[in-house]
DNA sequence: GTGGTCTAGACCACG
DNA sequence: GTGGTCTAGACCACC
């Protein structure tokens, strides 16, 4: 499992590591069912402390994304609707932003079509 | 001009401000051109600092949304592109975070179509 | 005499106009002797408060660059050396931010060069 | 680490950091991967307020000069090119400036060379 | 009038 | 420990 973080960006790590994880299972690149790394594997791959991997995994509890067995550990939850208003609020923020930026409707679609490539 | 944020929210209000203009500049509320309101003033609506506005309109100076002249004030800034692809970075990330999520394509396309309503 | 200031920088305008000035000084376009615009002439050149080109004159004045004769009016000072301590402390000082940014002393030199093409 | 401010200039003390620790970077005092002082720590020394360094570490980030950790603190930055046209601009312009005072290209020049020694 | 800078001191998030 | 945010109130430069 392939994550990058940037340890000078100013999002903190495990906000970062919630994006990527997301980003993987957006890509399918990690599909319901899969195992995560435990804990303090993924803390070592990536040079930082268990305790913000552990934060990181909370959350995607908390959001729905991942299910924690304490027997077999973290894995992805199975598909369900996890649609949200705050996302998207979020969503719209960002979409406007591109607007504001300059791009065209027709820009947008593409970026969301070309996810799917 | 219309301004909501939230005391409370962990987001920083300086950049719940930039968003708000953004968005405002986004559906075309704000445009090319137009004031915004001075420093001391959108401070005093929202019950905030004005130094807190000052890092917002200086945010949104060096993103190219505004510019700002001594002599009047700030307005929004000419059209030009702002590509960015730190951008363009977000986009991807929040558009794959709605695939995990379960939005379709069809879905996520009708959230920008959305927009122009 | 071309001179182009933006009311949108935050360089101050009579600043922007003694840069411009001196610019046009230093690729010989203007020469010693030459007479600059009046006060009021430039002013309404450029849109700006009258006051405003009264302090650049005076400035070029203090700094030896124009010598102002109540009847005449503004003209350039005959070249004599006007090196200056401050002047060599920001050169090194932007020369050194060069540096900082990867510039090789090569690159700096042929800017040097560039000036007299 | 040594610098200077003077708070009685008119060029802001933020500024007046950033430009000393730039011409650190650029005499290759401070090298890739060198821990700057901490925010208060550099505060203090100076006699200034946090907020102010603050300021300039923020300045240095967005200019790609230095690195901010949030476990480490603040370091410089990686080398990278950065060039920039608004910096050539400036350059350009004192450059002139120099023509303008009577130097001529080959004093110049040598200004650049010392830099080296 | 406008934005820009600075202070003193407080509180918070991150790791 | 680190940097980041915010306040209340002051003073300044520019036009």
């Amino acid at each position: 499992m392939i994550i990058s973080i940037d340890t000078a960006s100013d999002t903190p790590i495990y906000q970062q590591v919630r994006d990527e994880i997301i980003k993987l299972i957006g890509t399918k690149e990690l599909k319901s069912g899969d195992e995560l790394p435990t804990v303090r594997g993924l803390a070592e791959d990536l040079g930082i402390n268990p305790m913000t991997i552990q934060k990181t995994y909370n959350i995607l509890k908390n959001e729905g994304f991942v299910e924690i067995d304490r027997r077999i550990g973290v894995k992805v939850a199975g598909l369900k609707n996890l649609k949200d208003d705050n996302f998207e609020e979020n969503l719209k923020k960002i979409l406007l932003e591109g607007k504001a930026r300059g791009y065209s409707q027709e820009e947008l679609i593409s970026e969301v079509k070309n996810l799917d490539i």
